[in-house]
Parts: structure tokens; C-alpha cells; sequence
RNA sequence: CGGGGCGUAGCGCAGCCUGGUAGCGCACUUGCUUCGGGAGCAAGGGGUCGUUGGUUCAAAUCCAAUCGCCCCGACCA
């Protein structure tokens, strides 16, 4: 490709509205514009990217028998409230009325269309098992899209979808497409944590996360180097640290004016981990005193699969159950339902005495009060994990794949049945599973990179070889990049050549920011002794070369496409 | 949806507090010089100051509403 002649559109400064690292290269190297908030145009290296990223994630699917399909945008409302999710899920979905005033709305995943083409084309166990897939756009009405392309309201996704007999039959398509995931954010060049999730409103049996360390990501992971357990923080449990307990008796102490931890704490110096946090909440069943220890954070999610939803007790609730304002609540002689997390089921605390200015020291609990145990607290780094007892380490990461195991949710509300051997009608067992490739390039982005730009794994780089001819007004140094360009075209190495009549520093910071591979630069300085140079872009190598061997070097320096040159046609992995 | 910030030329910004009719850098056009890490000189083109309404002799500037974008949080199939 002829820069001159191609719409590579690079800054020289951040705009202004992008914050993430891959954010601020993605669109000063001249890959995407902002169309609007979580709306983008891919300019044709960014595009280049994606079809890369699509191309590995394609070539993985089909080698296990995943077969590619295109399903609509555009879905009646109709199978939506079949399987309850028109009214399941809120503003995220984008709704609209056809002319007929019929209710419509936009794809956001598509379980319910592949359930739709499953119910009507299987009919008997010989059908099964099968794996369908697509790469499309999906919409959702983001209540904050951000960060660039991690977080937008229209994106590609590649969503994969299997149909099996039986729950063995699940576990080993999913199974599958574990490995498979693993192969494409390898073959991509990303680190990643595979990671046990929340299978959330996808409903189902089972579900991990594809993880991929970056301080732009959303999601937070905690991972044991020892025993290897990993799990979204959402779902995390640990065991905190416990503290030296002083050997309290119990007694009922002033805490004049003191009613946050760290105002108790201040005042009769102690840690807060000696302390624990009681928190009024009231549930569908009334209200409910929960506890956990004054140094950690009560993990929402965790309670409410525990008790259901719950909102914080006013302040006229807390007074009329307790007796005291919220700085003085406590579990000791509360006449209600009380839960406490997992970690105060050793040692003495401080609680509040449910009497103003006052707390209770030397409590011990399932002694002093009877709660029900749960995990309700938030995993942090420096934990115990729960398995091993090693420390956990929490890690910032980017979401750039899940899998789940759905079961027959929607096969039976859906009705998509077949007939076994015996002739009886049963619900196929389904999986599925989303890549977004954005998310892919992004994240391959925030983890490579440098202060002059991008450092492109070679398999999704937009180009592998950056052709720099130094000086467009040198008639030797023209000819002889023409010539080097027709030559490394036709070895099938994919060039960007930078034709450009522009000053040498403005292409050298040019080829950096877009951190193509390999540069080939051709300058007066290497020329006089009839060599040219090549350089790597992630190791700043330089070498020497005279323009004969230049297809040859230029090859070795990119193992990786060697390699997958020579992979293609590979036989596939049959299910 | 709650909190905060910002909308002035293609991009990055100043001007606003203290009203007097718009400026800087980059980019772009032309010419000359320059050519291995974002060149120099000279001459140009380009802006209803997000939008609407109000105050005023006069509004980029003050007031109100509204739209958009970013960040934090809530939410996230």
C-alpha cells in the first residue's frame, strides 16, 4: 500500500477526548474516528486490523467445526418476549416500531434468533452436535460507553452458539471452544487470565471470562500464583488476613462522637480489621443486619445472591429497629435476622452497642450473637486465597471473551426440541460464547506499546513491513524502494510504503506511531555502502543489509507470519 | 441516572472573571531554501465562538434553557 495514495490520517497530538492509552494511539495513528459517543469509523488500518483479528478468529472456529452464518440486526419483539428478556432487560436494548407500529429491536447478543433456527432445523439427536457462528455488528444502548473502542454502543462481535444432546455434550463443545479462545488471544499476541465469571442474566450452568491485563480495563481478577485459582472479583472468594486479637473481655465502652471505623478506631487505637462494619438493609423479607469486617468492603452482588435485592435502611428504619443512629449499630441483642461474612468467624471485635456513643468490646461472634454465614465481603490484593491460603493478587484487566453454558434455557422457552433415540422429545443443551475483536486490538495495543506509539504484534498488525524511503526527491533511493516494494509484494509480504515527500523526521515518527513490525528504511547513510536497513520495532535491532537480502531478513524477523503462513491448511480439529 | 469537567478554524488551545465584534501553534495553499528523528522565511485561505432565548446601545464574554462530548460512580447478556 502507497501511503500517498491512502487515507492514514495520524495526529501529532491527543484528542482531546481520549484518555485510554489505546484510545489516544488508536486514533493518532489514523485507525478510527468518533463518530459519537461509542460510535466509530474504522479508517482502513484500523480495518486491517479487525480483519486480521477476525481472520485468526475465524480460521480457530472453523477448525472446530464451527460453521459461519449471518443472523439479523433487526429482530421482532416477538421472540424476545418469548424468552422474557423484552422485559428483562431495560434501556440497554434499542427498540424501535416498524411501520406497522410493531415492536422491533436491535441485536445485542443473539440467543433468540439461534434458538428461532434451531427449534426449526433440528429434529433428532443425528442432527446434533453443531456449531454456529457469525461476525456481526451488535447494538446496545451503553449507559456510558468509554475508553474508546473497549466500551461502545455499536460493535463487531463474534458470537458462537452450540447445540448438543446432552450435558456431556456441552461440556465438550465448551470445552472446545475454551482451547479455541486460547489459540486466537495467543495466535493475537495478548496476555490473558482465563477466569471463572458470573453467568449473570445468560442464566446457566457455568461461565469464564478470556482476561487480558490492562489499567484500562473495567473488570478486576484475582489470581493465585500458587495454586492458580482465578476468578472475576465479582465471584472471587478469599480468606482476609486475620489480625492479632487482644485478649478482650467483654465491656460496653464511651465512643463519644466516634462513629465511622476510622473515628473508632482513632479513638481507641485500634486497627479496623478489630472491628466490624454493621450495615441496616431491607430486603423483600424485611430488614436485615449485615456484617463484615471494619477493613473490607461489603460485596453487593455477593449479598443480594444470598438474600435478594436490597436497598440501605433510612434513617427513621435504622432508629425505629436499633435504637441508635447508623455510627453505634451492632449484631449484640438486635432483634433481627443478622448475616455475617465468613471471615469474622474467628476472633473478638468491636462492634456498636446499638446505644449512642457507645460500642461494645470483646464480642465474639456465634457467641455473643447468632448470625448465618455467608461471603459478603470484597476480594483485595494481599488475601488469602481461599483454596490455598497464598496470597491473591487482584489485577486490572479487559474483557476480550466469555463463554457460558446455558442449559436449555432457551431451547425451552423457546421450544427447541429433537427426538432422542427413544423418540422422546428433549430440549437441546446449549452453549455460548462472544469474542470482540476491538477489544482484541485495543488491548493488544495497551499492552504494546511505547511512548512513540504502537508495537503491533505481528499477526494483527495492519501491515507486517514499513517501507521508509528517507528522501522522495533521491532518484536512487525512489528507484531502488520501487524496486525493494515490487519485490517484497510479490514474497507476499504485506507493505506500507511511505512515499510520501515528507521530511525524514516526520516519517520516522510516522513508522513509530504506527509500530509496524519491521521498518525498512533506505537512506543515504547505509546507501553510500550499497546497503539499506532494517530495524525491529519491538526490539529497536538494526541491521545492515545489502537489497538483495533484504526479503530474506525481513522474513526472519517475522517468525510469526512465517508460521502462519505455514499453518494455513491445516487440517481441522473435527468435534 | 447521580457527581464533576469541557464545547472558540481540520487538530490542540488562549481570550470569558472585568461586555466594545476573535487570536496562537500545528495542519492546509503558493513561492524560495532545506532534507536521517515532527524544518526556515515570505505571502495566503479558512471560524453563524454548540444551539435557542434573555439582559444590554453593544454578548465568545453576563443570565436561563437545551444539545453534545469526556471523566468518576451506578448499570452492563
Amino acid at each position: 500500500m502507497r501511503w500517498s495514495r491512502s487515507l492514514i490520517p495520524t495526529l501529532k497530538e491527543d484528542p482531546a477526548e481520549a484518555e485510554a492509552v489505546s484510545h489516544r494511539l488508536m486514533a493518532r495513528a489514523g485507525l478510527v474516528r468518533q463518530l459519537a459517543a461509542g460510535i466509530y469509523v474504522y479508517l482502513p488500518l484500523g480495518q486491517r486490523v479487525m480483519d486480521k483479528v477476525c481472520a485468526i478468529i475465524r480460521e480457530e472456529m472453523n477448525r472446530i467445526g464451527g460453521q459461519e452464518i449471518t443472523m439479523p440486526v433487526l429482530h421482532p419483539a416477538e421472540l424476545w418476549q418469548q424468552t422474557g428478556r423484552w422485559t428483562a432487560i431495560g434501556e440497554e436494548m434499542f427498540r424501535l416500531k416498524d411501520r406497522g407500529s410493531r415492536d422491533m429491536c436491535l441485536g445485542m447478543t443473539h440467543e433468540e434468533v439461534i434458538t428461532w433456527l434451531a427449534a426449526r432445523e433440528i429434529r433428532s439427536y443425528r442432527d446434533l452436535p453443531q456449531t454456529w457462528y457469525q461476525v456481526q455488528t451488535k447494538l446496545r444502548d451503553e449507559a456510558r460507553p468509554k475508553s474508546g473502542v473497549l466500551r461502545t454502543r455499536e460493535f463487531v462481535m463474534k458470537d458462537s452458539y452450540t447445540l448438543d444432546r446432552d450435558e456431556a455434550g456441552l461440556d465438550k463443545s465448551y470445552q472446545l471452544h475454551k482451547e479455541a479462545y486460547c489459540r486466537i488471544f495467543e495466535r493475537c499476541g495478548l496476555a490473558f487470565h482465563v477466569v471463572e465469571s458470573d453467568p449473570g442474566m445468560m442464566g446457566g450452568a457455568g461461565a469464564h471470562e478470556f482476561m487480558a491485563p490492562s489499567q484500562a480495563g473495567e473488570d478486576e481478577i484475582a489470581l493465585c500464583d500458587r495454586c492458580g485459582y482465578s476468578a472475576n472479583v465479582e465471584l472471587a472468594s478469599s480468606r482476609p488476613r486475620p489480625p492479632e486479637f487482644p485478649d478482650w473481655s467483654l465491656e460496653e465502652i464511651a465512643t463519644p462522637n466516634a462513629g465511622t471505623i476510622e473515628e473508632v478506631c482513632a479513638l481507641l487505637n485500634v486497627e479496623p480489621a478489630l472491628t466490624i462494619k454493621s450495615l441496616l438493609l431491607v430486603t423483600k423479607d424485611g430488614p436485615l443486619l449485615a456484617l463484615v469486617r471494619g477493613d473490607q468492603q461489603l460485596h453487593e452482588k455477593k449479598l443480594s445472591s444470598v438474600v435478594g435485592e436490597f436497598r440501605p435502611a433510612h434513617r427513621d428504619e435504622i432508629l425505629s429497629h436499633l435504637g441508635a443512629e447508623a455510627g453505634s449499630l451492632g449484631p449484640v441483642g438486635a432483634r433481627l435476622p443478622i448475616i455475617a461474612d465468613e471471615s469474622l468467624r474467628v476472633g473478638r471485635y468491636i462492634v456498636g452497642a446499638n446505644k449512642d456513643g457507645f460500642h461494645l468490646r470483646g464480642v465474639v461472634p456465634g457467641d455473643h450473637f447468632q448470625p448465618r454465614w455467608a461471603d459478603l465481603h470484597h476480594t483485595r490484593s494481599g488475601d488469602g486465597c481461599f483454596r490455598c491460603g497464598a496470597d491473591l493478587r487482584v489485577e486490572r484487566v479487559i474483557e476480550v471473551g466469555n463463554i457460558f453454558k446455558l442449559g436449555t434455557k432457551y431451547s425451552v422457552s423457546l421450544r427447541a426440541m429433537y427426538l432422542n433415540e427413544a423418540g422422546e422429545e428433549r430440549p437441546i443443551v446449549m452453549g455460548s460464547y462472544g469474542i470482540g475483536p476491538a477489544r482484541i486490538a485495543a488491548a493488544a495495543i495497551e499492552q504494546h506499546h511505547d511512548e512513540q506509539g504502537i508495537i503491533w504484534p505481528e499477526t494483527i498488525a495492519p501491515h507486517q513491513l514499513h517501507l521508509l524511503p528517507v528522501n522522495m526527491r533521491d532518484e536512487k533511493m525512489v528507484e531502488l524502494a520501487e524496486a525493494l516494494y515490487a519485490q517484497l509484494q510479490a514474497e507476499r509480504v504485506e507493505v506500507l510504503y511511505d512515499d510520501r515527500d515528507e521530511r525524514p523526521g516526520v516519517k520516522f515518527k510516522d513508522a513509530d506511531l504506527l509500530g509496524l513490525p519491521v521498518r525498512l528504511t533506505i537512506g543515504s547513510r547505509a546507501l553510500k555502502e550499497g546497503m539499506v536497513e532494517l530495524k525491529a520495532r519491538k526490539t529497536g535491532q538494526e541491521f545492515r543489509v545489502p537489497p538483495s537480502e533484504v526479503v530474506s531478513k525481513a522474513k526472519s524477523l517475522l517468525p510469526q507470519w512465517k508460521r502462519h503462513c505455514e499453518e494455513r491448511g491445516d487440517e481441522a480439529i473435527s468435534q
